[in-house]
DNA sequence: TTGTATGCGTTATCAG
DNA sequence: CTGATAACGCATACAA
């Protein structure tokens, strides 16, 4: 066997009958050397199967090439999509993605983030604007740039939609039906500034409309297909039983539509839902989903383009707010006539 | 403001009062070091707010505390179930996920695998095992683990089910019920071993009962719910129409049932679907959708734990196939009497 | 148990 | 345009 060990710089430089230097700039500035050196330098690159070695580049160069994306969690057609584009994007510009989840949970979140800035991320893209002081610190202390999806604070860039209006959107199309007893089933309100918003944009509709929404209809619930179902069942149960259910994410909604459905109840005539997400999966259940269009994979896209601006000139470029838009199907009509 | 620039082991150092590497190794090997010195290095640590830098760390060591992966896609339940349980299971043990995605193109995997071992990952994680010469070389020359998912070439680990008696289990499951005249709607078959032991596991079932698979009954569509719709289309204007179509993967199926549902047929009365995989939603579709379990985060997990263990210890440990399990819901029934 | 000194593979700063 | 050479921040063999 030829070579036993891995090439470096120095090998090619020898092959080459270069200098280490000049192997380095042909690689990162081929501009700045002559063609018949740079061809030479090439050449015994690929002769010697040469394979920088990015740790010592990011060591020595102090970027990494690589991004930081903390999620709450990867299982979720929502996060995956988004994740994609990232992916996709990023990798066009020459930039790994480093992934972690924390499950919604913030001092998890914090310890991930940590824990990617000490990788040496160039960047790190987040998920809402919500998190600990301690977390803040730590970002604005690793003095990279940082891009929040869906939602965020004001002093840091976003990419996003207004939950508020989308909450807003579908509970309108509700009222608009003659609806007026509604129930909701939302994720945990605690450490979920999409769901607050959400749930604020259909609070602002009803009570423009003159309408209540006690607490006892809304349900807090995991977000899962279950636990749409186990939200239903709930509201299910009040007395004064709702016309018309609100998922605050389509999961949730199409948990809840089939909860009723297997209690019998036909779905519009007897009871209405509507989610928020639009997945792809919304327009083929059974019946489809009255929802709203919320662009995750655009929001990972442009979140990642964000990142690259950001990557090149660190300069705050402010807030993006994507547009939202109610996607009526087959799942809400109007209120049966009591 | 006191420091502007991070702490590094030297400042720790200087505040604790001992050298460089005794603080090294504070973080590193604790007990190596006595229980005073310890817990003043930890201390100073503390009062810096040091920060590893795993750049230099990985310079250093050799290991970088990263484990690539690399998937055909991010955008799939599938894979986002796997993922996530590898992301925490890895994360316990302190390792960081770097992700890379392919879109089912060997040579963007092999670029793919490529960049990750260039970026220093200590194991490769990948789906299948059949991937180009090229991309095998470069893994077998970075010398690191690997594991393959679902299923895999012999001569490397592996973590999977078997593919060919999944999609052996379902197609028995047809015949058993009376069907002869089946319709499959696979994913490409090239560069998808997976698609493929399915598609043989269907084969032989139904060669073993002595019938046909015509290629008109077997129509190769991507992976998606309109897929399965379009895929169903073809097969339901054959003249010789099939009393049971079977989608090599349940967003398939599900996407066929719909699409027979929208044309009218009843399911399972005048035609029978069945998938492959078992997600979340398929026990949620009307009619539920008989299928096989496959146990997606647990071959996550697993995989996950199957590379620590290399990653301690480098001996390949073989293939685990976990098992695969049929369920039987309300999509499948016998066919209509003619 | 702790300190000293060297090297990891690149980048980047200076000269030449 | 190209060649030496000093960092980069940490791990570790070796010495004490």
């Amino acid at each position: 066997m030829p070579r036993s060990r891995k090439p470096g710089l120095a090998e090619v430089a020898a092959r080459a009958g270069v200098s280490l230097a000049t192997v380095s700039r042909a690689l990162s500035q081929p501009k700045m050397l002559q063609a018949e050196t740079l061809k030479r330098v090439h050449e015994a690159a690929r002769e010697l199967g040469y394979r920088p070695n990015r740790k010592a580049s990011a060591l020595a160069s102090g970027r990494s090439r690589t991004v930081g994306v903390a999620v709450p969690t990867l299982n979720s057609a929502i996060f995956a999509e988004a994740l994609q584009e990232i992916q996709r994007t990023l990798y066009e510009e020459g930039y790994q993605l480093l992934v972690a989840s924390h499950e919604y949970d913030p001092l998890a979140e914090s310890v991930a983030i940590g824990e990617l800035v000490s990788h040496g991320v160039d960047g790190l893209i987040v998920v809402g604007g919500e998190r600990l002081r301690a977390t803040w610190d730590s970002v604005e202390a690793a003095g990279i740039p940082l891009v929040q999806m869906w939602c965020g604070v004001d002093r840091f860039d976003c990419v996003g939609i207004d939950n508020v209006h989308a909450g807003w959107l579908i509970a309108r199309h509700l009222i608009d039906l003659g609806h007026s007893r509604i129930g909701v089933i939302t994720g945990h309100q605690r450490h979920n500034d999409r769901q607050r918003g959400r749930l604020r944009g259909i609070r602002n509709a009803l009570s423009e409309a003159g309408f209540a929404l006690p607490g006892a209809h809304v349900s807090e619930q995991a977000l899962s297909v279950g636990s749409g179902r186990l939200g239903c069942a709930t509201l299910l149960e009040l007395s004064e039983r709702p016309t018309a259910i609100i998922g605050a994410v389509d999961l949730l909604a199409i948990g809840a539509a089939i909860e009723a459905q297997g209690r019998g109840l036909v779905v519009p005539d007897d009871i209405s839902f509507a989610g928020i997400d639009n997945l792809e999966f919304s327009a083929h259940v059974a019946p489809s989903l009255t929802t709203v269009e919320v662009p995750s994979a655009e929001i990972g896209a442009r979140s990642a383009r964000h990142m690259l601006d950001l990557l090149r000139n660190p300069e705050p470029k402010g807030h993006v707010t994507l547009p939202v838009e109610l996607v009526v199907r087959r799942s809400t009509r109007p209120p049966p006539r009591a």
